[in-house]
DNA sequence: AGAGCTTGACTAGAATTTCTAGGGGTGGCA
DNA sequence: TGCCACCCCTAGAAATTCTAGTCAAGCTCT
């Protein structure tokens, strides 16, 4: 399947949850399903792992922000779906607003360094 | 001291190298003075801690980033300088096309979501 | 019917980074 | 003298992600 480099982990800690979560606003969704959909509509930029993949959506239920269901997948197979709940909305919101205030400041502290024709 | 809460963790991970070896760009600077330029100048959006600091400088240094050596600061102490080395700003080149690609990546999945208007 | 591919869920263990919560030492000033 | 600001450091815990698998069932082709 050839990854496409390490470029992936480190930076994006933290933000699964949040890109998950974003993505079971748009309807109920199995794991499968939503790897493929935060990789496509990432441009395929970012890779989903399973690994990573799993463990986040058990702690996020656990935390109560998704519910789960047994059902059938598209392709007829059997298939854990998620939903996103009333709290989970709400965590995505409040998540939302730390992403931006982290770009903020990291665009602050980086200044022109960031910018497309930084010099360096 | 009152940490500003919890907002900070997390999502910053991996990106306090980058904003270390940013820092050092501007001069030779020693911890104290890294944490502090960089809580300011994210508008103290940011808190450096420490115990996260001094790891990430002396790791920066195991791998070749930054070199280091002991001098006297501002205020009349000893303290440790540590300078960017050529590899470093190497790295640093790096970190920055990667934190672009990432920012742009979560951008495209999060879409409206993220925007400032950003219904939810 | 059997082989093999695809879909789909799951986990143990390692690796990495950060935070917590401390421990020091020194210089300047009231 | 006492205290505060400056400055360095570390052990251990916490949290997330990755590596590298396992397991199962449906589909398709021969």
């Amino acid at each position: 399947m050839a990854k496409r480099d390490q470029s992936n982990n480190d930076m994006l800690k933290g933000t699964l949850d949040m890109m998950v979560l974003r993505t079971l606003i748009l309807g109920d969704a199995h794991g499968h399903t939503i790897a493929k959909a935060i990789e496509r509509g990432s441009d395929d930029l970012l890779e989903v792992e399973e690994g990573s993949l799993y463990p986040a959506l058990h702690r996020l239920e656990e935390r109560g922000w998704v519910s789960s269901y047994w059902g059938v997948s598209d392709a007829n197979r059997k298939a854990r779906f998620y939903r996103l709940t009333p709290a989970g909305k709400k965590q995505l919101r409040s998540e939302v607003g730390r992403w931006r205030q982290m770009a903020k400041a990291i665009g602050l502290v980086m200044g022109d360094v960031l910018k497309e024709g930084g010099e360096l």
